[in-house]
DNA sequence: CCTATTTACTTAGCTTAGCTAATGAATTAT
DNA sequence: ATAATTCATTAGCTAAGCTAAGTAAATAGG
């Protein structure tokens, strides 16, 4: 328990949290062009890269209400992005799983998104890119820890 | 025009997109508690941290639309957290303040917001603050470059 | 075995936040 | 002087969030 500085601590929180929002800002451009929303693709994106959801779990990983994703859900089914398939088990559940149409749009998504980043990223000496990618890592440990 | 390595660039990318997004879902909650909306509390956070502006400049700095900010700024006046005051020489020009209570309820919100980030890093050595600082300090560079 | 409770999803109805189009008023350009 | 532009607002639409209530299936208790 050493708690190193809590001052220091507060203002790299202070400047983490500054540069997350302009990344996102930055990035959220690109997502515009794709023609979905961003709730939408970002729901999208779970089923394609973490695979078939149930709506209440896909709902609770996009921190989202069910009435809200079963809405998101339905609309994206009429755009041919995502199925359905009822469990065997229980009949209650239905899981949803991207179609090749929906995975097509999602890669191109992606590809656009990271690409805006990686421009940003182009003119980058090597060790500032590898602070970068060990933040990167730092952040993602720390994000799966707790929730 | 180095062009390290496009591809370790896209995986990079990719990695901090995504630290970027796990970073503000864990902020977001604490938002909550503030009272205000995400779009309100980070309009007022320009204006306590950036000082007044006019609505449109407002508008554009938060990505936004005229209009919506401009709906945005009439219920925060209503709710006593900003003040506008005419532009002595462009009459059209309105300039928004946050008054003293938007302040204090500003800082209270970037104070728990931030405090849930430093709770995180509490645990965390000397050598990954560093990393953390630094990467931080690139982003924002990057940020500011373009746009 | 039947009833009661819980769980999964949907529907209905509300609020907030985004947009465009159109308006009014002030400024700038011709 | 008039035309074009700029700043803010209003009106009216859509998308996305919520809660409350409803249906159907699964589970638990007596």
């Amino acid at each position: 328990m050493p708690r190193e500085s809590p001052k220091r601590d507060y203002e790299l929180a202070d400047r983490i949290h500054s540069a997350a929002i302009h990344i996102l800002r930055r990035v959220r451009a690109e997502d515009r062009t794709s023609g979905l929303s961003p709730p939408r693709l970002s729901a999208l994106s779970v089923l394609v890269f973490a695979g078939p959801q149930t709506i209440s779990g896909l709902a609770q990983i996009e921190q989202v209400k069910a009435p809200t994703m079963s809405r998101l859900l339905k609309d994206m089914e009429y755009a041919g992005l995502i199925s359905r398939r009822q469990d065997r088990k229980d009949e209650r559940k239905v899981w949803i799983k991207a179609t090749k149409k929906g995975e097509r749009l999602m890669w191109r998504a992606r590809e656009r998104r990271v690409r805006a980043l990686a421009i940003a990223l182009k003119g980058m000496s090597k060790e500032d890119r590898k602070i970068l990618c060990q933040a990167a890592r730092l952040i993602e440990t720390m994000a799966r820890i707790d929730s």
